[in-house]
DNA sequence: CGGTTGATGGTATGGTTGTACCACAAAAAC
DNA sequence: GTTTTTGTGGTACAACCATACCATCAACCG
């Protein structure tokens, strides 16, 4: 056998491949020749690492959701407090405005990926679940926290509110990808309604 | 010739096998042949009254685009009045929560339509933005009735509350289309949303 | 060193899709 | 009553897609 390869290195390249041509047009789009001719190898190679489209476009998935968690954690972690629920919180919602172009691909992937999910079985939504859950959680508590603190409106409820946060920045982000609102615009909704949240 | 045919009223009858079609296995999946099954006609028939498929996607877009707005406008009917700003903008944001299985397919529809929009060229999302904005001034004015009335705080920015408010609607629709929230959570999340701006 | 096995290329195949083409019947036009 | 025109069916066709199959070549195993 030649050069003995590293399949996971492998793997992650082909999926690239995907993910940068569905940015360009549409996941709809994509097949396996064009993956194939985006990564560079024969189709046959692309068959060999993932035997089916439907696992192909499965793995994408996946990492497409894990990458999501990354780069909020990411943004979080670039806020340099983990005391400024304000912060944290602006931080977490802004991520799901696309800014830059590397961005917008991939929340327009994203979002093909989820209305996608509604219709074909074999992508049961489960990743496009736990993460909103999850933050969803983690507005919460960070909204409860300020409110103890002081910083935010002690009348509001913590967990509708963060619903609320959530479905504005979804909402938002979702209107940037259609052309109707600019980035900017977006942010400042998004932080014109943080302020009422957070007085002073 | 035969019959002598209603053309409007067969086109419209074949958009609707279209709409039913994409609403059982998604908009990916509709076919000529599977729109003419569904219509119970040949495929010529459909190649007949729309040609190309380009143009029956194209024109089926366009009668759910119109389809949204009698939606809107039969909802604020509905609510009996045209003074009480409060119901009126509560009517026009949870249209876009679905709750019976048919609004819900046509919200399915519209979304897949919408991103589709944005790497098709064939599909330049005219509709999906001249709607949206329409709204944003509907609301902005009825927010500012209200404020002038004395039943919304008077300290928001209208137009930001107007484009905030549309994005919640948006975003928890989408959220019950992925199946995230139930219906009702996202009824009582927007409820408990428009409280705040309509405080007593 | 011989053979097994991992990695890869090429190509064939069966199915589906959009569309073009051909035919025909029946109503209208003259 | 002949000739258009309009609606409709059936079918053929070229493209494309996912996948299965066949072949090859090189490294490691014994």
């Amino acid at each position: 056998m030649p050069k003995l390869v590293d399949h996971e290195e492998r793997r992650a390249h082909i999926i690239d491949a995907l993910l940068r041509s569905a940015a360009s047009s549409g996941l709809h789009s994509v097949t396996m020749r064009s993956v194939a001719i985006e990564a560079g190898v024969s189709v046959r190679l692309v068959q060999y690492y993932f035997d089916t489209k439907e696992q192909l476009l499965l793995a994408a998935m996946t990492r497409l959701a894990a990458r999501m968690g990354e780069r909020v954690r990411q943004r979080v972690r670039a806020t340099g407090t983990t005391t400024d629920p304000l912060g944290i919180i602006e931080a977490v919602l802004l991520e799901a405005v696309p800014t830059d172009e590397e961005s917008r691909a991939f929340h327009l992937i994203y979002t093909e990926y989820a209305v996608l999910s509604v219709t074909d079985p074999a992508l049961a939504g489960q990743p496009f679940l736990a993460a909103p859950n999850e933050m969803e959680n983690f507005l919460t508590a960070h909204l409860a926290a300020a409110q103890r603190a002081g910083t935010a409106d002690p009348h509001l409820d913590a967990r509708q509110e963060a619903v609320v946060l959530l479905a504005v920045s979804a909402g938002l982000g979702l209107s940037v990808l259609l052309g109707q609102r600019s980035a900017e615009e977006a942010t400042t909704v998004l932080q014109y309604h943080l302020r009422r949240l957070f007085p002073g």
